[in-house]
DNA sequence: ATTATAATACGATCTGGTTCGTAGTTGGTT
DNA sequence: AACCAACTACGAACCAGATCGTATTATAAT
């Protein structure tokens, strides 16, 4: 029960929905996912228990239904993905992501200069 | 065929010895990844084969055993992998990956420079 | 040549994730 | 009260990955 669970694919892309538009119905859920791909009803409503068992998500009874809402925020779920991510596939350098992250990809010149400024950021806290 | 195969965790951290120490037997690799955790030598072994029938390593006979290389490159593979989790995890977003990395991280000031540099020399070519 | 050693090949098992069908329940409508 | 629509709960089926045991093969040493 310690730590925030390492979600699926299946269950981030339910999280992903629920962070960015707040807690909702299996069925709303359902129908947003079927704006993308073909998904059954029960399929995506089975997830969704599985993740309230596993404690990713609340939920409250609401009419037949339930409401469920995300616990963990999108940023400190995305940080234990991401500490994962680069230890598989980075060996554990931060250096080596970003550099991939950031070259031969069309960032634009204004996400660099946001990261620019983000670094000096950084730098001050560090002196 | 056609596209450098997606690797499994399993694959990946093989794979990171091929790049890292060059070629080597099954035995060798099966011997690091014990340095690290228990893995039977026959579970190393299958894992391999299965590299070697989804084409991402190659192999030449040497005495009793074989030498296996890896066939593709340690950076194509990682921009594959950064792709798709950048748009599993961070809805496609660079920015905020690269934001997630640095931050909350103990990156060394060193590291920060080096990124920095990096970046100088992206806006160069971008202007 | 016989044997011991070490590698390969193969298949069985286990687990976790995804998908969905079916059965049962409940609340609102008539 | 009876009915219908929508929701939940549950479990079956399927697939992929990981792990390993066993059988086979081949090399090198005696």
């Amino acid at each position: 029960m310690a730590r925030t669970p390492k979600p699926t694919d299946a269950e981030l892309e339910i999280l992903q929905l629920l962070w960015r538009h707040g807690p909702q119905t299996v069925r709303t859920v359902n129908d947003t996912l079927n704006e993308k791909r073909r998904v059954g009803y029960t399929t995506t409503l089975k997830i969704m228990q599985i993740m309230f068992e596993k404690g990713m998500v609340t939920r409250e009874q609401e009419g037949r239904g339930h409401i469920y809402s995300a616990v963990y925020q999108e940023q400190e779920t995305q940080k234990e993905l991401l500490d994962r991510f680069m230890e598989n596939a980075f060996g554990g350098s931060a250096l080596k992501l970003v550099m991939q992250a950031l070259g031969n990809r069309k960032t634009s010149k204004q996400e660099l200069d946001e990261i620019k400024d983000y670094l000096a950021g950084l730098e001050e806290e560090k002196k």
